[in-house]
RNA sequence: GGAGGGGUUCCCGAGUGGCCAAAGGGAACAGACUGUAAAUCUGUCGGCUCAGCCUUCGGAGGUUCGAAUCCUCCCCCCUCCA
């Protein structure tokens, strides 16, 4: 086993905050000791099963305790999913039936252990025993926490200044949360730094129960493709975990050099000293940009998908968008017309716009080229013979074929 | 319970009888420039059988030649007082 010191080296490796580092010592000591991992903890939404790279973040931390012998309990809040975590955006959420939630899960599965040990991990769901709470339940704990101190809460205080509407329930929240910790015996508990003020409030309920508070561990925050958000799957500025090579690929090269470095330290395996020499060589025009971006590119890619699958993502992306080619696999669209077909229709039927009126926008625009002659006539009839490749703007590619 | 304010196109937000498919900003998309970077510039941004037509401004009716704008009822939200 390792010792305190090297646990501690990666444990604190990229975490915003540790609270407390004196606690977390003593826990590692204790479990030293006794030979008792310690049970780490981290929860999430059960209605969003699609991770992405901001979810890692926080998955490669729980991967670090696995490594060092920990017990890791996956957290699915099925429950509190009913509630929804009070951003203010979104209103109660509707409760999801028994076979949606074990489905998220399969999914869950498939996704988190593309970077967990899944010998080593534990899925737990805190309707397991949230179900179990009486009302009177509910009310002692609710009367463990003041409203004044709910209200410190960023999101609960921004709301109650600006006078926008806050709902009882969404105080239950952050309580169950800690709850779960309460059930779980967690002895640590990891979250991004928005979840502080939820990660210590199991620490508080604990303690109100006579157990030793959780250390809490928030791991900064992952900037979306827009360099400004953060990752979400709604904001839609997210790199899915199951997204193609392709994709992955494509979306790491689009990031602004800026967001480049951070992705650099918060998702690559290179070491600080590593990523700081990339920086000055760029700032010393001894490497261009691209080539380092090139690289994340290719090391994001390769983690889900292989070395291989990396490579033939940057020579397609090389051949598209570097030499205005087109990738190997092209979507295909078969028509059964024979008679000639309006342009704009033919473009919605096969996908690659939405409605006809954005096809003659596109067209407009000359953003639509066949066979690699721009077409600017919105009224163009096409002839329903034999195949055609069909661009729009520089990403959407169809062949369509006419099979009459 | 009382008083007041509000619900507009993806988001924010203007618009109080025709010039409104609806200002402005954001997001997004397209074009130019590039390293599919950033920044910048230009354009688009409800739908259709697209120089014309159809459907939209919380919902349902009504007034009017004509309504997002006026009237009635209903639904929802916010604030203050109690």
């Amino acid at each position: 086993m390792a010792s305190i010191e090297e646990q501690l080296e990666l444990i604190e490796r990229g975490v915003v905050e540790c609270i407390s580092r004196d606690e977390l010592v003593k826990k590692l000591k204790k479990s030293e000791e006794t030979g008792v991992p310690l049970t780490v903890k981290a929860g999430f939404d059960p209605t969003a099963p699609d991770l992405h790279l901001g979810h890692t973040v926080l998955l490669q931390k729980l991967k670090h305790f696995q490594d060092l012998g920990h017990n890791v309990q996956f957290l699915i809040g099925d429950f509190t999913g009913m509630i929804g975590d009070p951003t203010g955006k979104s209103d109660t959420r509707k409760a999801l039936t028994a076979e949606q939630v074990a489905a998220n899960a399969e999914t869950y599965k498939t996704q988190v252990f593309k970077i967990l040990d899944p010998i080593k991990t534990k899925i737990v769901f805190n309707s397991s025993w949230c179900n179990k709470l009486t009302s009177t339940d509910m009310i002692k704990l609710a009367s463990e926490l003041t409203v004044a101190r709910m209200l410190e809460r960023d999101d609960f205080k921004k709301r109650f200044e600006t006078g926008k509407p806050i709902f009882i329930h969404e105080f239950m929240y952050p309580l169950l949360q800690g709850y779960d910790s309460v059930a779980m015996h967690a002895d640590v508990e990891l979250g991004g730094t928005d979840q502080l003020f939820n990660l210590l409030m199991g620490r508080d309920l604990q303690r109100s129960r006579g157990q030793a508070p959780q250390v809490v561990i928030t791991m900064p925050l992952l900037e979306g493709l827009d360099g400004v958000n953060k990752m979400s799957k709604s904001l839609g500025n997210y790199i899915g975990i199951t997204d193609s090579p392709d994709n992955i690929y494509g979306k790491v090269l689009s990031i602004s050099d800026d967001l480049m470095f951070r992705y650099f330290s918060l998702l690559s395996d290179l070491s600080t000293d590593e990523i700081e020499a990339l920086r000055s060589k760029i700032a010393d025009g001894v490497l261009h940009p691209k080539i380092v971006k090139q690289q994340l590119a290719r090391e994001l890619t390769a983690r889900y998908h292989g070395q291989e699958a990396a490579l033939t993502a940057e020579h397609n992306f090389e051949t598209v968008f570097k030499k205005g080619g087109i990738p190997d696999d092209v979507p295909e669209f078969i028509s059964k017309t024979t008679e000639p077909v309006a342009l704009p229709n033919l473009l919605a039927d096969a996908g690659l716009v939405k409605s006809t009126s954005e096809a003659r926008r596109m067209i407009k625009q000359s953003a639509v080229s066949i066979d690699g002659e721009k077409i600017t006539d919105g009224n163009a009839l096409i002839d329903a013979s034999g195949e055609i490749l069909i661009k729009v703007g520089k990403r959407r590619f169809c062949k369509v074929i006419f099979s009459a």
